[in-house]
DNA sequence: AATATTTCTTAAACCGCTCTAGTGAAATAA
DNA sequence: TTATTTCACTAGAGCGGTTTAAGAAATATT
């Protein structure tokens, strides 16, 4: 009997009903009980009346088995996890979703969990496995090595979603941000940008995309100004406002024609410093976002953006994750990015 | 190595730390292990050399306590559950990192799933249950009642957040809306505005919004011109859009002055589609939104919004569902919203 | 009639953990 | 010296299921 007690009277909560209730009930033995709840009925074993009067005891008794219970026996959790790094990034939140309808398609449930600070990684990481998964998404990079290599030494199936390089042995899922550049940059190039800059901040996927903006661009014979690259100190959905007023302070006069954005949260605030500044997107500076998150095309101007198909993202993490044979173990899977073209990228005036 | 194969899934679950591999470790019985890891030092009875080597074995193996054994030990898993509706929508997004930044904080971690259309609510709410967990935060309206009683009766306690009524008897959080709509309305005629129209589609808590401000209109003496109200047919971003090109198209001549969008999600779409047809904002129509979203002080021209506090709803949750004694068994906390005063709502011209 | 086979049912171990009730041994008290 | 207390630890049951090996009863085979 379990008593639960609430700050007005005692209550006294109906015990759980379990299968030993059932088996009491109608004088049969538990583990019979079992069988005949769980098993296919020419698998059982058991008299079909018996199974019959076992069934509707446990309808009239509204018997539930217990998961923790399950859980506990061992057996497959149908359970798939997910961490992500920022519920806040709208990018982010398209993916949970899609990767929300995979699993139920495919009869899992997913749990997941956020991880906002480095430090706090390693506890989250476990605190859904604990829980007994049968597979785990991980998305948005930067996860603490050691708590990758002790996730992975038990034996887990781990995915990671939207890291360039490869972390030690962990299956990975990843865009091809090299080529995202590429595309970028050859259609900036079409229109007669020459003068690049870039807005990102501190953290590890941006300032690598800010590298590989910097080596597409010295590999396609652009000239690269150094004042041109800000990195916002800030963090989260001020950091491209910050950085784009930061660059158009520091830039007076001197402005690039375009300016690549870590992505389309920081291309998104960054058209709101230059309304503020009077500098008119895409007349006086084109601006390109990367990820296509929903908003991209809502934006005014709508925004031109490297799209990372999350989609495809999405279901390659999860056939490496389910997957029986093929697509089972492979180090690293490249997803193609798609260039977006809409309205924040136009031919430079000057 | 502990492998388990299983037909259904065809996945090998990991092999897990148990208390009982530390104890084989250490040279010590299993139970020693359990009270050097969970009771305080005082009342344990043993060596303080001896809790010490046993949990800095635990840290070595990585050990995790399985949330399944403890659940169904009935103890406390140290595990806090959220259910939100839509990861799309940034404003969930964000009440996401707020509660998980409150729950580490108090030594919880908190695991959460999504339910994107209603049938799949019920199963939604049982994979994150399953496992036991401590509390369950609902966040986003419409689940199905008898999930909802099959849970409550379970003894878990529970708490929704944002709801507008009362759900039989579930704890809830809720912004009073009526106010919002009162303190939105007040604006609105102060800047002369007598012609609102409205904006949402078929969900249940945009239906209560409609009703809400139709009669706060009723109330104030304002006319309510029926074809102003519009039900997007779609659902999620396009919505908005959607509906506020409809609201253009039928009002050809006789647009609203003013129009109160469901959320801000709506309203930064609604002001893709008045850019697209020539309306601007707020000079020929007032924009407000419901929710203040990080993004609605980046749009431009930045939105006029109705807040929920995201940080105030978040943590009355946590209270009610961790709270001890005087927060504890309340009905319903009602939180107040705020008018946050932007760009998009001026004097009408007309 | 005796044995073999099938059918129905049960006892018991196990999953990881907690917790009560011990068990010795050393330390203190009588 | 013996009785008592303290201390450090262990044994074992139980939470709610599953599962394997084995026992009893009914039916089939020789």
């Amino acid at each position: 009997m379990r008593l639960t007690y609430s700050a007005e009277h005692a209550i006294i909560t109906a015990m759980k009903v379990t299968q030993k209730d059932i088996a009491v009930r109608l004088n049969v033995s538990p583990s019979l009980v079992s069988r005949a709840l769980t098993g296919t009925a020419d698998v059982i074993g058991a008299s079909e009346k018996t199974v019959k009067r076992i069934q509707e005891e446990a309808g009239r008794l509204n018997y539930h088995p217990s998961a923790a219970a399950l859980a506990l026996r061992g057996r497959p959790t149908g359970t798939l996890g997910l961490v992500i790094k920022d519920f806040d990034d709208p990018f982010f939140g398209h993916m949970v979703r899609e990767l929300q309808r995979l699993a139920r398609e495919a009869g899992y449930s997913l749990i997941m969990t956020g991880c906002d600070s480095k430090d706090s990684t390693t506890m989250d990481l476990f605190s859904l496995t604990k829980f007994g998964l049968d597979g785990l998404v991980l998305c948005g990079s930067d996860f603490l090595p050691d708590g990758l290599d002790a996730l992975i030494s038990t034996g887990l199936r781990v995915v990671q979603i939207g890291v360039g390089k490869k972390h030690n042995g962990v299956t990975a899922v990843c865009v091809d941000q090299a080529r995202g550049m590429e595309l970028l940059l050859r259609h900036l190039v079409e229109l007669g940008h020459s003068q690049v800059g870039y807005v990102g901040d501190n953290s590890d996927p941006n300032r690598r995309r800010e590298n590989l903006l910097a080596t597409t661009m010295r590999k396609m014979g652009m000239t690269i100004r150094r004042e041109w690259f800000i990195r916002s100190g800030k963090t989260g959905p001020d950091a491209g406002y910050e950085g784009m007023m930061h660059l158009i302070k520091i830039g007076h006069g001197a402005l690039p024609t375009a300016v690549v954005m870590a992505d389309d949260a920081f291309a998104i605030t960054a058209l709101r410093a230059c309304h503020e500044n009077g500098v008119e997107v895409p007349a006086d500076l084109s601006i390109v976002g990367v990820d296509d998150i929903p908003f991209a095309r809502m934006t005014i101007p709508a925004l031109t953006t490297v799209r990372q198909p999350t989609e495809k993202l999405v279901r390659a993490a999860f056939s490496l994750i389910v997957g029986n044979g093929e697509t089972k173990n492979r180090d690293c899977m490249v997803i193609e990015p798609e260039l977006v073209v809409r309205e924040s990228c136009a031919k430079p005036v000057r």
